[in-house]
DNA sequence: ATGGTATTTATTGTATACATTTAGGGCATC
DNA sequence: GATGCCCTAAATGTATACAATAAATACCAT
């Protein structure tokens, strides 16, 4: 994407993200344009890309509207999430660079950085570092599908609401899970890695299911995941 | 996707899939509008589609181009669609109604017809039924994020290669794993349902990697499959 | 002759004007 | 008063003109 798309595509995230476009609004291109300063082109761009990555949904001659969440697709998320991103954490015990190693290495010294500091922590810095730890592994992966479409499914407000909604405690438990998965790389022993990466995940749904209480089915699409 | 767009999107998927646009070509905007007989508005909201869709990629300022699969990426991906549409099998055989469990039916049916004439069977047919029973096994497994995911992924040159290069007896197989998993379903034996599709995918993945000759990497990543 | 630079040209990116579609409201009719 | 139709307004869909970008080419200087 070039420019002004790009720049109304970041924007318009920004504001789902953020709840200023809340769920089920109805975005309008026109408006679109005079807050991002652009024409209505790029915003169509935007918003088809948007689509695409399943922030919006678009219907025909009727405009796009914020995604709605249900509990069910959320427990699909997870489940789906836990079963490629461990399938990539087993991949990467094979496949993981040195470089990449690194980087996984790097982010979690500065999420221990982080932690040391309890009184100045803040979750969006951790956010971003949780972020370059996991894409670092989707990369060591070396399969720039699976890492797409892992993309596509953790690039959601649940994740930014999950993060939102930890405690000290489940922070240090995540990089412990971050520590221990490298860990697991190096060794090469890809079957470590992925069970480890499936609990990080499980973890981190049920602190989402604790702060966010899902329904009765998607406690049974959560039990799925255990059958796996 | 409206009137135009669709139209557009349809065209130049049709011709990426009979080859007439081969891999790597570029596609220009204005040929293309020509071509379809609208104007490059709808053609570039087409090509984003396609795009995200994986049959086209976009780089800006450049262009758009069709994609090349390597043999890694094939690998990539039968190897994700074993794990997804086999766990999309173990959640239809807890939730399928009977409504899709007869349109699976049908789609066995119909195949075991064409099969059944074995003068006029044309790949064209089986493709379509094909398409239609695996289509209402991911209805029936009731997630609309793992369906798209899906669909994605398996919507691709690849999938149309594999059924061409198919014999005789890898028609009658495949139908009998349709079978074999469609009672699965109805017996509510998600671990049978799963195994069955697994099955059912390495198959396919063994006919195309007989017909196309994948390279060394792309074995050693048919085996991981294998150790899930 | 070769290297670098300016110019040209082809292509994509953006803006805007116009067409089409659809929802909502008002009016007439039953 | 209810119902059906038409008309209007607001939004999206489409076409086209213009701008910006990047590659290719020609030209000049060394």
């Amino acid at each position: 994407m070039s420019k002004a798309s790009q720049k109304a595509y970041d924007e318009i995230r920004r504001r789902i993200l953020s709840g200023e476009f809340p769920e089920g609004s109805h975005l309008k291109e026109e408006e679109l344009a005079d807050i991002c300063g652009v024409s209505r082109t790029p915003i169509r761009d935007a918003l088809r890309k948007l689509a695409a990555d399943y922030y919006v949904r678009s219907v025909p001659n009727h405009g796009t509207f914020v995604s709605h969440w249900s509990g069910e697709e959320i427990s699909d998320i997870f489940v789906l999430r836990a079963m490629l991103e461990g399938y990539a954490a087993r991949l990467a015990a094979r496949r993981a660079k040195n470089q990449e190693l690194a980087e996984m290495q790097s982010a979690c010294e500065q999420i221990d950085a982080l932690l040391g500091k309890p009184n100045t922590f803040d979750k969006e810095s951790f956010f971003a570092a949780n972020k370059r730890y996991h894409t670092a592994l989707r990369a060591a992966a070396g399969s720039d599908r699976l890492a797409s479409t892992l993309t596509r499914l953790v690039e959601q407000p649940v994740v930014m609401r999950t993060v939102i909604s930890y405690t000290m405690e489940d922070f240090i438990r995540s990089n412990a899970h971050h520590w221990e998965i490298l860990e697991a790389l190096r060794e090469g022993d890809g079957a470590w890695a992925e069970a480890a990466m499936r609990g990080h995940i499980h973890a981190a749904y049920h602190v989402y299911r604790r702060a966010y209480g899902l329904s009765d089915h998607s406690e049974q699409a959560a039990k799925d995941i255990l059958t796996l």
